[in-house]
DNA sequence: CATCTGACGACCG
DNA sequence: GCGGTCGCCAGAT
């Protein structure tokens, strides 16, 4: 299934790292692009280990809304994600799927 | 079966 | 930097 294909790259992400919906779509070829990522992440079943909060808007923005928004924060926060204001340094936590991790600091 | 509704992103003015 | 437009899928009612 579509979605499926989106939750197997999420669980692959990293603790500490954060991806984002475009990277995830170009990543699975997926038609629809980024918004049908964001689709099946809308509808990701919980409990079933998926970090949904590890995936984010375009350069590392914080897009979902409440009461997700400020639960996601604060599982990133407590990855040692660092969030400055309502975004992400993705330069420095982005993470790519099908790559190892790419940097250190 | 028809409609509505969402966690996006690139582009343009 | 900000707001509007457009392209797209699946599940619920």
């Amino acid at each position: 299934m579509t979605w499926d294909i989106v939750y197997r790259v999420v669980k692959r992400i990293p603790r500490g790292r954060v991806t984002t919906y475009g990277e995830i779509a170009r990543f699975t070829r997926i038609k629809g692009g980024a918004r049908v990522v964001g689709y099946a992440m809308a509808a990701t079943p919980r409990g079933r280990g998926i970090p949904w909060h590890r995936v984010v808007g375009a350069g590392g923005k914080l897009i979902i809304r409440e009461p997700y928004g400020s639960l996601q924060r604060k599982m990133l926060e407590s990855e040692g994600v660092e969030i400055g204001g309502a975004r992400i340094s993705y330069k420095k936590y982005g993470w790519k799927p099908g790559r190892r991790m790419a940097r250190k600091t």
